[in-house]
DNA sequence: CATGAATGAGTCTTCATTCAT
DNA sequence: TATGAATGAAGACTCATTCAT
């Protein structure tokens, strides 16, 4: 009844699609990040891009799926942003330092994206692991390669690669959410160059050190 | 009974209320943590507690300030089981160890309190400083003074110590949310002789620091 | 924690809740008949009782609940109707006659019902047993015994009672419908007459009876 | 080819317009039986069909006028077949016979329709007269003539006809709308027998006929 | 004509808060 | 002071209908 040729009439693009999909989740982290997630009326992000409301129920099948991609994108590209800064230096050591910096840089660039990281948390706490821990996940694969590579050059030393990720992985995230809580203090670079210090030289000095015996 | 004089200065009701308000407290922490806080009915409240929904009204004024007494009551029994810890040991590196392990371990135990400072972020945050910072500030100053003595001494590194600061205070609240959000994958006590390693000797060799320059 | 006195405050009153549920069936019944399930706003139900849309809430766990509700008492209604009705007189046979007007007579008094039982079929088709069909099985026990006394009285001819209650309940059903859509046109002693002269006597002759064998 | 002269009067277009229109009616009933009005999504229907939601409205100007058109369409269905029985037989009362057995029949394969007929009344009870009872009525004429003829044969007992017509009219649509509700317990031969009989004779035994006087 | 993207009015339900008892 | 009934504001989501292509 169906499958004959009946192919008049107006066709699909699917590129004005994704466009519009992705104005609506870009608009959609802003006002999220600003409003947190139960204060978000839909209606106002409608209103805010100029579309009805229920045009965006023909994108997202719902607000916690948008909101959910929402954090999904901002992830995406954070990943980039850092993987694009450490590819720019052939230095493994110098890649370390550049993608601290350029991870710090992102978030102060986005800080809607670290909203959303706690809301998303707040929100969904226990039916979803949170994005940011899935995409953490994928990058250590990469970085853990960097990482054993420096310590069979000798330029790490020989501790296991997992306590470096997890410490430096730590930290960063740490700082990150104390920047965007506290707001910034002190300049971008100089905090990145403080927290490669401490990471890359530790705090005690080496008398202390060799006291310490190891 | 209510013609007697008042007997002895002060009747055992607010000992009573005092004791009340605690429990209620205590109460609201769990559920806000379980449940979030848009999501947490007071009256689900009311009835784990076993009493009327309006009751809660008498102790606080209004379900806001109700979760931030309870964000506040965790701090405080944060701080107090980190000094608690400090002061059992008198070598000033020892406390640093000590201090680091006995916030961990704090979180692992009330894992409710690190919900609870998303929760207030998520929720609160335009309109107040997050209490986890306040009482960080707090504790900063005899952090510092610990730090500065062990400069004096020659155990740690001549650096500024609001680098050393900074980057600890931020490594440890990573570390919480981490811990927090992927669920502890590593027993505790390797986990802070993992942080303690790291920020102690850092992770290059020596002949990498040398050549470093600085 | 909970089970000591505690016991002071505002006591339940089960009898004006009662009351009060009494109330909002009532309207609700009036208003669902008016309105038609989907086009009636809950809101407009509180209005009409003076009290606010939440409260009805208080009663009833949900829109569709209360309308099951008001469709479930018309029927308790119509049975005590009925059967009053029956319990004055003491012939048998009389007692088919009177309660077959008291069934019209109610619905002619409270077409709202009738509405009802149509609204509720529209609506739940497959999600409930109609509450029409379960209370005339209930009755069905009662005429049952009726009729068999007729039978064995030698009052009625001897066919199977299921047959005689099949058909006159289907007709009185469908008498009851067909005077709801279309209104009442004849006098309800007329019509009740009617249906009891054609189910009493049948339509055919002695003559023709006599020739279809049988 | 749109330059050519008007070939022999008509273009096939109307008969393929005609067509789609019975196929959307046709799956439209069932849909509508099936769902309910208000639950009834056009998209649904669209999708059924093979189409887009926009074409439906190129042969039906709203939801309502389509759910209208599909009743009326299944009423034209049941006459014809009602009809066409009664006509396969000369005897007028073996017509009755007949065209009660195919009434039931009709609803009986045909279900959705009866469905329709609900939520018709629960819809567009104060903006419509019942489809059904304007069909109703136009029958009436020949079932008039009908009944008219038996009783000048002297074949049904001298009451007034439209007694008989509205007494046997409301128990078959009753029997139909029990059937429907309940599930066809009997078989339809069964029933139909039970209808006719009686109907044609009624309950009571001669002798308590005789012992009612009159 | 057919299509499918866009529209936006309409409503049930929740729950913090109040207040008479 | 404790109670619990009453309040009413607030908001996500659906879907009939329109209309540019």
């Amino acid at each position: 009844m169906g499958n004959a040729v009946r192919r008049r009439g107006r066709r699909r693009d699917p590129e004005l699609a994704a466009r519009r999909r992705e104005e609506i989740l870009a608009a959609a982290a802003t006002l999220f990040a600003r409003r947190a997630y139960p204060d978000t009326d839909l209606q106002e992000l409608a209103d805010s891009l100029g579309i009805a409301k229920g045009t965006i129920y023909t994108y997202f099948p719902s607000k916690e799926k948008l909101f959910l991609a929402a954090v999904d994108r901002g992830m995406r590209m954070l990943r980039e942003h850092v993987l694009a800064a450490a590819a720019a230096v052939p230095d493994p050591l110098d890649r370390v330092v550049v993608a601290i910096r350029a991870y710090l840089e992102f978030f102060k660039d986005h800080p809607d994206q670290a909203e959303l990281l706690i809301i998303e948390r707040a929100k969904f706490r226990d039916r979803k692991k949170p994005t940011y821990l899935e995409h953490r996940e994928v990058n250590r694969v990469f970085w853990r390669e960097v990482y054993a590579g420096l310590i069979r050059d000798g330029r790490v030393r020989d501790v296991p690669v997992s306590r470096i990720l997890d410490v430096v992985g730590d930290l960063l995230y740490g700082t990150m959410f104390t920047n965007h809580f506290a707001g910034h203090s002190k300049p971008l670079a100089t905090q990145a160059a403080d927290v490669i210090d401490v990471v890359f030289n530790g705090i005690l000095t080496p008398a202390e050190r060799a006291g310490r015996g190891r």
